[in-house]
DNA sequence: GATGAATGAGTCTTCATTCAT
DNA sequence: AATGAATGAAGACTCATTCAT
């Protein structure tokens, strides 16, 4: 019976603990993290208010935790699933991917990441920040290596190109967030793809400027 | 020094109700609209807290006047100086020129415009989120009248390519934010465009899918 | 050019504080005496709000002096009225009346009386609970008059029977306010004083309706 | 020692919810309802302020809950008493008995009800109006029971000889608040009954309603 | 005298957090 | 471990009063 800290049989505390997280998730979703209130977290986790710090130092852990848990996961995968790759266009197009499936997954996720994220990543300290630049950084590492390989122009600077990438996605995401249509978010990968590689594509061969 | 084309003498009280409004954006740039508290910013503004009560109806019309007056004299200018072009390209060129340019200019609104945006685009109902609507929907016009005359590619959404457009902007911004470095947020202006216009670009004449 | 204070002509600072204590007055009775905003009197009776303090000396005063000089007035008007009686049962009958008339009359200084007479009854300092206990000081006088001469019967105090005869005179006011029936208050005056002489009147040895 | 018709064991949140009540009655009592401050009431109950909101919604709730519960006791309690009886004049007795008692026996209670119901009355839509109007329903339907059996006379309204029994009785009891001497109040029952049945009583040479 | 913008002490109410059971 | 009643610090907002114009 492994019970360390990796095994995937979870304790019942570590289950009550991602119950917790993922009612925390909805509510704040739904309400807003300054808004919602503890008790009404606990509330929608069937559990005493007391409870919830038992398992968090409080309402900011929870938001932090949401971040960094969610964050960790998303990296961790993403570093997995490109492992096996090598060219910069592949791997771009699998970031943006599973950053697509990931929050198309889970919309409540995708609200608190979206709502609260500017929050956090102005106010809250290197942790979070860390990891989600973390995120930007490898995002920038694929563009970077594209212009090493040539297969991005380096006529912008790659940390533009990261924005141009990452606002982008993250766009598409907020306007998915707030339709009523809760389409499917992969299907505009191949379309968003389509105009990033062409947007980041070197101008070389296409002597594109001549715009009259 | 010729001012705009909406320029007047401001009544002393117009002069108090701005320099309060100018005072809320700082305050809340510092430290967020929930953590911001009203003395916070009449302090800041040098009167009296109950002083900020004659000029606004309380810290939820304080944000709102901010986002509003921003939104309507943004898009008050920008219908202005598109009045003259005809080409699409040229006139995302000023949209995203007039944007940088407007929140360049003032970084505490910059601030409380990109971290407050999304509460408000989410829980405010129209008032914002139609002054905010009405600038995406100027933005996906352009995009429209751009596929309509060949300018740009009619392979995606015109929807789709609202979002990579403003997404990008937007993020160039949160970076510039965030960055320790206060430099020119229009030096980002021209590779911005490039990327954008070619990833908008028609493709007939570029093969660029053959990526093997 | 006679000013005296006693001149019958108003000075126009007279006037005027005259019509802001009447413009008190209605508004107290719309809004309750700690309910309404000195704002709200300033504004009915169109001056500022500091012309109040030119007149008053505070929201207190205001009160006050409704009180001070109703029941002022009343009161002279009362022992003038009764200096040419004799019957105890006259004078009570004058002193109903005259109840009722000035309060019928004015249907907001009655509000203000019925409703905030408690308050200040219990809390305000003796000025005006002196004016008030004038006033039953002269009702129990005329009981105990009745009382010496026969006309009213011994057997209970003569507080009690002031306490009866103000109470019931009271609570047809009360009533009045109460009811959307604006009718004339002093069509209560007959039954109520056959009410009171009745029983107020020397038990079963005396056929007391032979007043002469 | 038997209890009344709806003696239960209270909970420990009832006791609690109890004694927050009475201390408001106090501290009500002692300043008047709109100078208390929800502080006060709190230290008086030693509890924090925080505490008062999980048991009443706020100082309006917890004044009418005062109105309320007081009314509808009295109400119950005065209906239960009256069912024996069928003499209107035993009624009228038992009636005025119960109001003196009730109110004698809770000097805090007297003060707030009778400062306070003024205000009330007047202000507050039907929840108290309408138990306050139930009670003057009461005396009123005595009134006229009496008249009908030709025990009280019926040249005046009823709704007079309401006003007149509820105005003494209620001005006997804003009198004995009023006065130094806490003398017990029921010991102006007789004497007041006496009054009021005998102005209450058909005119003995004219025996003007034939009632069998 | 009149004004009304400004003041700031005062109050109700909320809610994250604690701790006795 | 779990509870949820209690806490009390904090904050938005009000309004009687003042005073420079």
């Amino acid at each position: 019976m492994p019970e360390g800290p990796t095994a995937h049989k979870l304790t019942s505390k570590e289950q009550k603990r991602n119950r917790i997280l993922q009612t925390a998730i909805e509510v704040f979703a739904d309400k807003g993290y300054f808004t919602a209130r503890m008790t009404d977290v606990a509330h929608a986790a069937h559990v005493a208010d007391g409870t919830l710090y038992l398992y968090f130092d409080g309402k900011e852990d929870l938001l932090m935790t949401i971040f960094d848990q969610t964050l960790s996961q998303f990296i961790e995968r993403l570093e997995h699933e490109m492992r096996s790759l090598d060219d910069p266009v592949d791997k771009l197009r699998v970031m943006v991917r599973l950053h697509l499936e990931t929050l198309g997954r889970n919309r409540s996720l995708a609200h608190v990441l979206q709502i609260e994220t500017r929050h956090t990543r102005k106010f809250m300290s290197q942790l979070t920040r860390g990891k989600f630049g973390k995120y930007l950084g490898l995002v920038r590492t694929i563009i970077e290596e594209g212009q090493a390989t040539g297969r991005f122009k380096s006529s912008i600077s790659a940390g533009l190109a990261t924005n141009v990438v990452f606002g982008a996605v993250d766009e598409i995401i907020m306007s998915w967030l707030l339709a009523e249509d809760p389409s499917d978010l992969l299907r505009y990968l191949d379309p968003l793809m389509d105009v990033l590689i062409e947007g980041l594509a070197p101008c070389e061969t296409t002597p594109q400027i001549e715009v009259d």
